[in-house]
DNA sequence: CGTATACTTGACAAAAAAGTCATATTAACA
DNA sequence: TGTTAATATGACTTTTTTGTCAAGTATACG
């Protein structure tokens, strides 16, 4: 069970730029030096994004990224779903490289029904879980509000868990 | 979020194991028939759990693999946490390549957080379920009487989920 | 226009994971 | 005690994933 590096680095950049005050472009460069990442590296992982409609690119000068929906609109599993290779549970040992008799015909294969009991488990976390809500609580508010009150920077709240 | 080679083969190969009559010891060749796998990844599977005390070999001619304890006092989490590499709580960024200071240091770094409830979410699932659960509840029932009914081959129960 | 800045793309290089092989060791059994 | 069947091990090959590069395209701005 894993976190691939393109779900690790690809939230992270997309968080940069949920982090930007709304309407501001983020250049890949910028989000490089923030997150200690290439500038290459972060150019690609933004395409698959790109690619998929989670965010929107512009080119020229003054141009970069920005996210396409306010981040309390987009679940961490779609950005998952989007940048990772989690099975969808219809695919669960389609890609299985042995002996298919044995997993498909009979019944005795206990690892399907572990495996997508557990795959609908995580996306249902994945799911219940907002960009907003990882950026604190109170940016989330904030976010709600900046459209009324002009307050654009929310700072930190509190994390989901104390995790070291 | 992946499910690696190693967990699913891994899990594959411990269950044949578990759907072995008590004390009966199988032989890599035989699992590797039954699996579709090669005798020599079934090995390479085998010996990690070996090595971690999962299982139990008996060298030379009558030779083979045995649980060394009952499916039903076995849980997923701890096979999977042998097999592969879910990142410990503790763990969670300090293998993060990028900038250290913008992950370790700042306050708001959403991903620390997530990436912990979200492992700790996983192992509480994994955690709760028993290789012999996943051999169907008949199985688990029919190992707990088999030491005093004799009766030894649970065939089949119902699955966790009815996957597909 | 021309130039600087930024995204776009596909090919490539490096690293990690998956899977194989040859060889050594152990134990049963004739 | 020699043969056979089995595990043990580490080096090796292949495949996949990560990450980089170089050349291209679009846009702002002077």
């Amino acid at each position: 069970m894993k976190i691939t590096a393109q779900e690790e680095y690809g939230l992270r950049c997309l968080l940069q730029l949920a982090r930007a005050p709304q309407g501001e472009l983020v250049s890949v460069k910028e989000i490089g030096t923030r997150e200690g990442l290439s500038p290459a590296y972060v150019e690609k992982l933004l395409r698959v994004m790109s690619r998929s409609g989670l965010v929107h690119s512009v080119r020229g000068v003054k141009g970069g990224y920005i996210m396409n929906r306010p981040p309390a609109q987009v679940s961490l599993g779609e950005v998952i779903r989007v940048l990772g290779t989690m099975p969808s549970t219809s695919q669960i040992c389609t890609d299985f490289t042995g002996n298919q008799q044995a997993c498909v015909h009979f019944s005795d294969c206990g690892i399907r029904s572990v495996w997508s009991g557990l795959t609908n488990y995580i996306q249902s976390f994945l799911d219940q879980t907002t960009l907003a809500s990882l950026l604190g609580q109170e940016y989330a508010v904030a976010e709600q509000l900046s459209k009324r009150t002009g307050n654009k920077n929310g700072t930190n709240g509190t994390p989901l868990n104390g995790g070291g």
